[in-house]
This record gives C-alpha cells, structure tokens and sequence, in this order.
DNA sequence: TTTGAATCTGAGAAAACTCACAGAAGATTC
DNA sequence: GAATCTTCTGTGAGTTTTCTCAGATTCAAA
C-alpha cells in the first residue's frame, strides 16, 4: 500500500480496523521492492504518488510479473485518466473524496473476484454493482430490488438484445407462460427514473423480441 | 440438436425460450446430413445416442469440415469419457442430470467463444447476430422479428440454396403443407428493405426449389 | 407462342405486442 | 396496527406485425 502522509495514515488506520494488514509505503520505488519480495493480496496506489507519476508504477508492477489487484485512488474524474489507469494495469478506479465503506466494499470485491471493473457505465448512467447504487451526472437515483437488478442485467449486456424470456428469467427466475407483462411494467418503472430530461430513452424496445440498453 | 426422446423435447422447449431456434434429430446419421445441409451456431449432442457412439458421430461431424461448437451431454462423469468427449472434438461437457440455468449459460459461453466472427456480412449489408442489428453501408435498417429471423438465417448459409421448407421450418417451425405463401410474402419484405438502388435483389430465387442470399 | 405452375406483391383483416394506468396483495417501517 | 413502499395482476387503447387472399407477373416447358 502507499501513499502520501496524513491520507496515507489514515488509510492504514481504517483498513486495520477493517481486517486488513497493510504496510504503507512512501514512494513508488519502495513498492516495487516491496511487492517483489512478498505477496501482497491487494495493492492500492494513490495517482499522485511522489517522485513518479502512479500509473508508470502501475505498468512497472504488471511488468515484474506481480499480479495483486491493483485499486487507483485519485484525485481527478476525467475519463482519460480512467481509460489510462485501466490500461495500465489497474483493476479499479476510486475518485476522491470516497467514503471509507465504499472503499473496503471495492477492496473485498476485488479480493473476491481477482479482478475487473466494478462499475458500469452507459451514458451518463452508472451502476456499481458493489454498493448497489445508480446514479446519473453524479446524482443518486433510488431504485427497489427488482428494478435495479432488471437495469443491472441490461447494463451487463449494454447494446445487446435480450428476449423477454432472458429477462424475465433472470430477473423473476420465471416459469415464462408469454402473457406476462410484469416485465413491462417494470420497463416502464425503468423509463421514468432515468430518462427524465432525455430525448430518447436509454432503454430501446425490440418489438416482438426484447430489450435493449444504450446505442 | 440430438437427443432422444422425452428429454429432446424438453431441451427443445427450454432453448427456444430462452431465444434459440433448435432443430431436434433422432440420430447421428440425421444429425450429420442436416449440419451439412445448413449452418448451425452450435450443436448439443447426447453421447447415448441410439444406433451409434456419440463420440463417433462427433469426429465425423469434425471430419466433415463442421465446425460449429458441441456441447456433450452425458451420463456418465468419468475422467475418461470427459478426456474422449474433448478429444473427439466436443467444446464442453455437462453431466446428466444438469440444471437448465446451466445448460443454457454454456451453450452461451460457447456461442461467446466461437464468435471469432461475429458479423455475417454479404455485399453491403452486415448482421450482427449479438446485437441483433442489420445495417447498410453503415445505416441502420428496421426489420421486423420474423423479417430479421429469416434474413439471419439467409445469410449465416450465404451462397448456399435453401429449400422453401427448410425455410418455413426453420422461421415458421411449420408442418410444411405444400400451399404457403407466407415465406414468398416475407421474401418480398425484405426484398424491399435491403435492395433499395440495387439493380439486382440480394436474395436470388431458385424457381421450384427455394432462395439463396448472395453470389 | 402458348400454357400452366410458381412466384411476387398490394390490400386488408386478424392477431400480437407494448404501454400506461389503476389498484390489490404483500412486505416493511414506524 | 397504520402508513408506506414494493411487487405484481388486470384491463384497454393504440400500434405494429403477421398472415391470408387474390390478381398480376414471371418463367420454363411443350
């Protein structure tokens, strides 16, 4: 783990208390050493490390072979810098300021999972799977059960068509009789929470065959 | 798709709801004739097959030049019959009895991992089966269900003659009955959509015999 | 060239599909 | 136990799709 002073410290602090073991370290150099001589289960990487830029330090770690997680704390919300630190090797992208949970939720995703991208995004919709929230420009957006695990589906397949019958089993898990129109309902539930001010809805209809999200 | 009885029937109905369009055989020997007849984005296939080994059959189908995906459904879940299975060429193995989620996430990943290719293109116009679009020269065209159905199926056997019962059973799942006018109608649609300033249609017919996309 | 069968296509009826709304039933919170 | 939220069903209107029918056209064989 690194990072810069009084954040660092507190990072320490909060994910002991949280079960965790880290070891804080002061520059990307000392990293590197570190992560070659022991196994580390999670690296986290603040962007704007001393002396070099994080995401050097994040392709050197990829190069030596060191294959931790890798989670990016910055600063900076641009899309660029997303696209590059994913690139670089990162696995996820925390943008300050966060809140504590948010963090240790993504660091145990990670661990879970090994790997990949937590949030989805389609539009100036996103989904974080982690926290189970949505939110559109930044703004939170309050969706039940079902209609957030309907959107997560269709976020999942983004520009894929998915049948009625995809969805209805995914979602309700289904014995699908084809007069159902519970998933209809819940379309339009959909409709009205993130397409307001919207154009065009972000959820296109297949007439005679499904869904679907985006394009 | 082969199987045998009772258990076939279920499969057929369990994948057409979840939106694939399967063909049930009763043999190997059927099976063989009809994957050289048309293209098939994947094959299941139970090793208990009546008549012969389904591992056989499963060679010949690789013999033949086919090379669509075989997911092998079996009884038995002896390390050797899994060894056999792949190496007569099967893509994947599920043990009887199997939940249908299961099935149907394989048949999926498979379809994903084939899918080296996954626009069918012909002249100007381009299918993308997974987001379920037709476009020409770049411009998106609006086809109905049935009309997109029957032009996927045109173009995934480009080149090659398709009876008007081939065509009718595979779109309409017909008792084909000699007098239908139904497919000459659907013809004449897209005729209409995707011929637009061509001086000559896309889908040529073979008078007495059916219609061929293409060349 | 004629003739009969096959194919094409326009029109319209029937069926299917989607959506919006209202409200019942169930779960949760206070 | 009342109020609120969530989930699901039912209904009907409006639209699109599907299919049938019938007449026109094309094709190939005689």
């Amino acid at each position: 783990m690194e990072d810069d002073g009084s954040v660092g410290r507190f990072l320490v602090q909060a994910t002991s208390e949280a079960g965790f073991s880290p070891r804080l370290v002061a520059d990307g150099a000392e990293a590197l050493r570190l992560a070659q001589s022991a196994h580390f289960d999670l690296i986290l990487m603040d962007v704007m490390v001393p002396t070099v830029n994080g995401f050097q330090i994040c392709r050197q770690l990829r190069d030596s072979k060191i294959r931790a997680p890798i989670l990016m704390l910055t600063a900076k919300d641009l899309v660029e810098d997303k696209v590059e630190g994913l690139d670089s090797g990162a696995d996820d992208y925390l943008v300050k300021p966060f809140q504590v949970a948010e963090l240790l939720a993504r660091m145990r995703a990670l661990l879970r999972r090994g790997a990949g991208v937590t949030t989805l995004t389609v539009d100036d919709l996103e989904l974080d799977p982690v926290m189970h929230q949505v939110s559109r420009n930044g703004t939170r957006l309050e969706l039940s059960a079902t209609e957030y695990a309907l959107l997560e589906y269709l976020m999942k397949n983004a520009g894929r068509v998915l049948t009625r019958s995809m969805l209805l089993q995914h979602v309700w898990r289904y014995d699908f009789d084809g007069s159902d129109n519970v998933l209809d309902v819940y379309i339009s539930y959909l409709r009205k929470k993130i397409d307001v001010g919207r154009s065009k809805s972000l959820i296109k209809t297949e007439r005679g065959v499904g869904y679907r999200m985006g394009y």
